[in-house]
DNA sequence: CAAATAATTAAACACCTGTTCATATGTTTG
DNA sequence: CAAACATATGAACAGGTGTTTAATTATTTG
């Protein structure tokens, strides 16, 4: 594997990384539709200002929000089409039900 | 937020999780495009046999990757065509260059 | 059945990460 | 400038997670 490639994963890794955590996940869908300030996020979610504000930070270092601040608030917004699209996309997949007898436990018997 | 909301909320950030680890990733990576023993599995990804299996039965249990035994090897392949559109959609998300002056760092200047 | 190959499992460790609580920064308004 | 509001930051803690090493379980083959 070219040393790129090592990049480009990590990267993919990174931004799945963001989204593999309900808090953070929940937050994204909040703001998947438009603009909202960190104080209805936090509302919407039912997580604590500070924490969506932790959450956010993390977010935008990865590009997957954007940040706009009108006078006292500052707005968030999911940073492209992407997201939205993989969103959906993995939310159908989630829905697909379970095709029986498959992931068997560690140990089936006793 | 409804009850069945946020289990939606949770199996989807469980996914993304799953995919959120560079190692799982490359590991996803090599059998996006067909089923591969874990041998060969681990030698693509330069990762030891026992990590990719551990790794491999965290995919299983998420229902990303799929198990088919063959005489003494076991075969994966990644579970479904959304995974695959997943993958190439956010590759594409991070394949774009950042558009400059965004995410400042912690504290600018010195 | 014994040996060899392939994969899985278990235990242990180091590291990271999400959360909370308290404090600080920025912004408007009196 | 002081007060109030909105957001951001810092420190500290608890719990989870990836990795390694060693041992175990399947499966074929002599």
């Amino acid at each position: 594997m070219t040393a790129t490639a090592q990049q480009e994963l990590a990267s993919l890794a990174e931004v799945f990384h963001l989204m593999g955590d309900p808090s953070r996940l929940s937050i994204l869908m909040a703001v998947i539709e438009g603009a909202r300030p960190v104080a209805e996020i936090a509302a919407a979610t039912g997580l604590s200002a500070s924490l969506v504000s932790h959450h956010l930070r993390l977010l935008r270092a990865g590009r997957l929000v954007r940040a706009e601040r009108r006078g006292k608030q500052v707005f968030y917004t999911v940073d492209d089409a992407h997201i939205r699209s993989v969103l959906t996309d993995m939310a159908e997949h989630v829905a697909e039900p379970a095709p029986a007898g498959r992931v068997p436990r560690a140990k089936a018997g006793a």
